[in-house]
DNA sequence: CCCCATCTGTACGGTGCCGTATAGATCTAG
DNA sequence: CTAGATCTATACGGCACCGTACAGATGGGG
């Protein structure tokens, strides 16, 4: 995420910034501009109000998600089996950069429950990104169906994995989810 | 859900009501005093304070979701293909009683993220019904690693089902669901 | 019937936040 | 240097909510 120059932009990264660790309730103007080392005051000449806030920070989003992972996997070439075996591991490596990508992922799914707008945002860029799954997996799956499936698989579990607290029977996460891709790709 | 009889089972009835559909910030005092029908001076006789109500909100939750489930898939019997297939046709039928506690269980999922005691009694949740999968795949699945890998991705279907908002080139959800769920159990 | 315990309603002060108003600071052009 | 424009800080009123205080109602034993 690059470091936004004008003040306006570092009003709209720390939004986002606190939507991620904190859910559009943690979207504060006071507490963003204490986060800023700013007084409130100047926020009002920017944004009308807070709902504009947020709603920049979804452009924000939608703008950094959509195209940012699929430009990495692409530039790296290789076949379908190749190009979403290094889609899974930018993914997987959550602790690094996209860290707080993932978060306000997760909080802007919880959001999309609430909020009919915010579902909108949501579905239009789960739709993109299902369209570039498919169109990796369609290139070793024969069956349409069976292209579908390992999409809404190889979603769920790139949202599960955060969301589900269980362990495995001793084996470690990172294990299963290395096996689990395995089997997805097969 | 049982209809709770006294005055303070309601507040805590309540609490999982408004946890599920607009998270936790979403249980307040003075709101869920409203919805009652009830001012809140009475409230501070039956606890400490709001916090004092989100933990027994989530006892609540915690008793509900890990029994009820389970019991019902156990009292069909068959074997393990059988039970799983029932337990996939209970969860799929969200819009009816269990539609709340899909709700409860995507909130209390998020909430977990910022809030480490939600996330150890999320982890004893979580342990229990990736207990109980682990032992129904085991049933028709030699090899651990297998089983393992069909529990995650159960599990992450689960939750993903209701967080993901994407089409399916012309396919409805349910359909591709329902291959899914195919494929899980071949 | 009355007394005490228990429940419920109303009133209050305190806090954190929103959005507005306004005064001061800073910066740019002439 | 000065005048206008632009940005920032402070102060304010309002609101929703928390938690406390207390006063009235209610409802079983003596």
């Amino acid at each position: 995420m690059a470091v936004a120059r004008t003040a306006r932009g570092r009003w709209v990264e720390e939004g986002l910034r606190a939507l991620a660790t904190g859910g559009p309730e943690a979207v504060r103007v006071e507490v963003l501009a204490q986060a800023l080392g700013v007084s409130k005051g100047g926020f009002y000449g920017y944004f009308t109000n807070r709902d504009a806030l947020l709603d920049e920070v979804l452009d924000l989003w939608e703008r950094e998600v959509t195209d940012t992972v699929i430009e990495q996997v692409e530039d790296g070439g290789g076949d379908g089996r190749a190009r979403l075996e290094r889609l899974f591991a930018i993914v997987a490596t959550a602790g690094g950069a996209s860290a707080r990508g993932v978060a306000a992922d997760l909080a802007i799914r919880d959001w999309a429950r609430r909020d009919e707008a915010v579902a909108a945002r949501l579905r239009r860029v789960d739709n993109r990104r299902m369209a570039y799954l498919r169109s990796l997996f369609s290139q070793f799956c024969e069956d349409p169906d069976d292209v579908e499936v390992r999409c809404m698989l190889a979603f769920s579990l790139r949202v599960g994995v955060h969301l589900i607290a269980a362990d495995h029977n001793g084996r470690s996460r990172a294990e299963i989810m290395a096996l689990t891709r395995r089997w997805l790709l097969r």
